[in-house]
DNA sequence: CACTTTTAAGTGACATTGTCACTTAAAGCT
DNA sequence: AGCTTTAAGTGACAATGTCACTTAAAAGTG
């Protein structure tokens, strides 16, 4: 029971398309643990399965020919795939991979019982669509911030995001680079004017806020 | 009946939901035209028709706050707006402008209907669905693209999926920038790099293509 | 037609970001 | 302690974006 409701908290519309429309979804779904570092798709794939990320998160991105990567964006919990959704129903391929970055708690519901469930589920509609739409919009918004924003701007939001004065960053140059899509030589030099601004501290494989104000400033404009 | 056969035949899943799910589709929907330039929706808008493009053309864009705009995708004859259709679903803002390019004619499909029709008809499921997965993949593309590809390469690929020897590209330096997401200043010095190799010859508001070969060589590799 | 206005395109200097071919240094392993 | 792996630094240079303009073609107008 304790599952349930955290299921059911994390996914409200799930709790509708189960009370209103009598859809038994955790009888019909399996909960699956995925270990971290774990390819969970990758182009070309064929999928069988609905995930609902319950703990953890995925993180979905692009390679180009020459080594360079992208991250397109993460599904954490209460999030769906909805790249293998989309493969789900169209049969088309996918032009990204998805990779746990930690272990994963997800459920799992499988193909046939997902489409019965999207004619008979109002509300199951509109929890999938939802994650569709949610989707969309990351992707738009990563387009634009790709194609206008500064990087140091976008250096500085992301830092704020996963970091505070407390509580260091744990991550590289290289996977800050493919966060942001830029490279590691780039994600150095700003790194170093920040922490020569006094603003943050580096070390190996670390990165600590040290001015949380002044990083702030830079997003304000 | 004339109509009729070119929307299935644009729409084949309508088709399939037509015949074996009995859903009468052209009776409950709506033909309209819109002129060329017409804005359909913007950021914030609330919709209230599922929109299929019958013929014509619509971009969708989003635009920096310094004006710069960068083109997301086109919906072209046999497309579905499925931004407008995810808002239509989850209610959320989208973040993006969709301009008519010519005069286009579509098939409005009001909210209440397109509900109905989601829930009884797999084939409308997945018509539906089948836009969801291509938009998300030519969004993802277009990540990929403006990350990690050349711009002479992009400008090349497009010069070639526009005109040809004898079809001159009737175009500003600006629109092009725009569907590249790149600056005017930029692309016209391509152009002229282009020009100076003697592969494109330009004029004002046209571009046209001398050497395709040498153009398409680029992409090539 | 000659003129103004609008729109398209060109230009050079400079800033930002990406690429390449490395070097240096820290952490983990035996 | 020495070896290996992984992370980060560096300088030179290329590609792209920005700015503040100028020039020129087309469109509108009396």
């Amino acid at each position: 029971m304790e599952l349930t409701n955290t299921i059911l908290h994390l996914f409200p519309k799930l709790n509708e398309a189960i009370s209103k429309d009598g859809i038994n979804i955790l009888k019909h779904s399996q909960q699956i643990t995925i270990p971290e570092g774990t390819t969970i798709f990758h182009q070309g794939d064929q999928c069988l399965n609905y995930l609902l990320v319950i703990a953890g998160s995925v993180k979905v991105f692009t390679r180009a020919e020459n080594g360079r990567e992208i991250v397109l964006y993460h599904i954490s919990s209460g999030g769906s795939c909805v790249l293998t959704t989309s493969c789900l129903i169209s049969s088309e391929d996918y032009p990204a991979e998805g990779v746990t970055e930690t272990d994963v708690v997800a459920l799992a519901i499988p193909k046939p019982i997902f489409e019965q469930y999207m004619g008979e589920s109002k509300a199951f509609r509109k929890q999938v669509f939802h994650s569709y739409g949610d989707r969309l919009i990351k992707l738009i918004t990563l387009v634009e911030e790709i194609s206008f924003a500064k990087l140091d701007i976008r250096l500085a939001k992301y830092l704020l995001e996963n970091g505070s004065v407390n509580t260091p960053i744990r991550t590289t140059h290289q996977a800050l680079a493919t966060e942001l899509g830029s490279a590691r030589e780039v994600i150095s030099r700003q790194l170093k004017e920040l922490e020569n601004k006094g603003w943050v501290l580096l070390s190996r494989g670390k990165i600590e806020i040290t001015n949380h104000d002044a990083l702030a400033n830079l997003l304000a404009h």
